[in-house]
DNA sequence: CCACTTTACTAATGCGCATTAATAGCTTAC
DNA sequence: GTAAGCTATTAATGCGCATTAGTAAAGTGG
């Protein structure tokens, strides 16, 4: 039989003074302070030692609102058996960001009974409210966002969300400029016919293709032409790269490394090679480790932030639980990406210019 | 202005019925389960998702209930950049038994506002008790474990630990064993003078060093000889490495992959070769991931089932938590360990035993 | 010496919930 | 037809604390 912890009262009983005081004492705050008399403060220390009080912070918290809970929502594993997860990076910067703010870090890993993906809602409830607000990683799913965002309850999105409903809070990585600074450094070294292949389309992309269609605007020259379209690590086969190629692309831009990586394996197959006959670039740094470290540290792409991305995230929430009493616009951050490798870029081959 | 939380009150003034009928709907328990009519139940429901409630895991706990949230203390950091983390693999084993459980994961991210480590008692206080119960990794303080014990406040450790005060539960590797089987499988093969070198002397160690005299017993034989003490990586120098070896030592026992990488390279450098001229293993594998990738493989070394004790750990707890209001002795498991690697065990060089 | 302020404390309340005793309505037993 | 037993629900209580509104005692001013 567990036997009961001592409390405030017991305390209070102990040194001969009410509860009041107890709780008076063991929470300063300002002047407050100056209302107990020096002797029954050691009094009532004396007491707390004698009976080796600790304080309850179910009932601190139930009295006082607050958890300092911050919730984490994974689409996915936090720790996954493969250690380059996909969300790791973040999860360090919301971790040491954590500690600076004076939170507990949440993850919620119930899932809703069945096998499915991890759900906000499970019988209809919201079980994040447990926490004072939750950073979301990775949820696809719009209609649980909008609902969340109708319930006031306090979020940040990692990754760019557009919600048709009104604005949520997020936190993104800058791809409109990585894009467009890659485009324009490869319009620059010559290159006027431009591909850009994406994995998905989504908020994510549509910043790629915005910053893309920016770098070909403020580049404007007279025979721009260029391709466009969804792709598949599957299907790109040397032949893809011949089409490609053969249609007089030469500035390549793809979605994911392993895109890039890939185009330039088949590229290789029938002779074409980089950044002699064509130049690529990845858009984003996922996934970098099912890379060969040669072509990690050559291929020029777009280095997501997602340390700093996290860290971000938290601060803002922070400062959406503390402000929650007021009203609040949603707070959205763009933070800049850089750009590594350098050598899968490279002049336009003038004899080809000229050949064709 | 954020409108509060919505409460049971609310729930049940929304549904026309008392916070009572709301509470107990939200708690079955076996036969209470019946004295709901399924009306009022579905009136209940419908209430909820109206509001959007949720539990408040403060209050619940305060009144005694569950919040299904499983702590999980970690003395260090549980993201690390370094993505190599030690803790790493326990924390899969954590996340993917808590899934199976049906807990949500609390992370005690919060220090103690000074820059030192992560400490369960602060300002006296053990901020632990929000979560049902704790799996504790990589604490040091015996005296924190020790109060945590008085206080019979669930917990699991994971590592051995013995406490003067009484049994706490954890779950161990079995370290013994690993070790009474790789210097059993060195003395078979001849060796006969030993050494066991450690980096702390702490509980694991004390069950290595159990297997060790346990092995060195079983395999007696007229002229055993064995050195014994604790060490750094950085002392270990071609210097030492040969005196261990001009002592005739054979067998050769470390703590961590990285020791015996060092004695294998420090031993090199004076021209001594292994396991030609000596035989080593390691009784951990630990940090691996800094050793070459060829090293990792071929020594011999006890493999922790790190996966299988995180996973262990929240069953254990899970149980304790369950049982909570039962008299319970706590739970002490040890996990096998398998044994990798294998190159770098050999018979011991005939002509050598000779001339000594 | 009386009104007024300051000091040092306490009584009372409520946070949101689980739990228990109580109650009202309704059925069965004899 | 009344006692006894169900069934479905609620009222009441307390978990341990923070906070607010007191209040008694001592001090101050005129």
């Amino acid at each position: 039989m567990r036997k009961k912890q001592p409390t405030q009262a017991d305390v209070a009983k102990l040194a001969g003074v009410s509860q009041s005081t107890v709780s008076i004492i063991l929470n300063p705050q300002g002047k407050d302070h100056l209302l107990i008399s020096e002797e029954t403060r050691e009094k009532v220390q004396a007491a707390i030692q004698e009976l080796g009080y600790v304080i309850n912070p179910a009932a601190r918290t139930l009295a006082g609102g607050q958890n300092r809970l911050m919730g984490v929502f994974i689409n996915g594993s936090a720790f996954p058996l493969d250690q380059h997860g996909f969300y790791h990076p973040y999860l360090v910067g919301i971790e040491e960001a954590c500690i600076r703010h004076d939170y507990d870090m949440l993850l919620f890993t119930r899932s809703d009974g069945g096998e499915g993906v991890r759900r906000i809602y499970r019988n209809g409830l919201n079980h994040l409210r447990i926490a004072d607000g939750s950073i979301l990683l990775g949820l696809e799913n719009k209609e649980e966002l909008a609902r969340l965002m109708k319930e006031e309850y306090p979020f940040v999105f990692i990754g760019k969300r557009e919600v048709p409903d009104g604005d949520i809070s997020y936190v993104a990585a800058d791809y409109f400029r990585g894009t467009q600074t890659i485009l324009s450094r490869m319009m620059a070294l010559g290159h006027r016919q431009t591909g850009f292949f994406y994995r998905l389309y989504n908020d994510a992309t549509k910043d790629r293709e915005r910053g893309y269609h920016a770098a070909l605007a403020e580049n404007y020259h007279s025979s721009v032409t260029h391709m466009k379209r969804q792709l598949t690590v599957q299907e790109i086969t040397p032949a893809f790269c011949r089409d490609v190629l053969d249609a007089g692309v030469t500035a390549i831009l793809m979605e994911e490394p392993a895109m890039a990586h890939a185009f330039a394996e088949g590229a290789r197959q029938i002779g074409r090679t980089c950044p002699d006959d064509f130049s690529i670039a990845a858009l984003s740094d996922n996934d970098l480790a099912y890379l060969p470290t040669q072509v990690a540290q050559e291929l020029v792409m777009i280095n997501i932030p997602k340390l700093a991305m996290g860290a971000a995230a938290v601060h803002m929430l922070n400062q959406l639980i503390v402000d929650r009493n007021k009203a609040h616009d949603a707070i959205q951050m763009t933070i800049p990406v850089t750009i590594s490798g350098g050598s899968t870029i490279g002049t336009v081959r003038v004899e080809e210019e000229l050949q064709g």
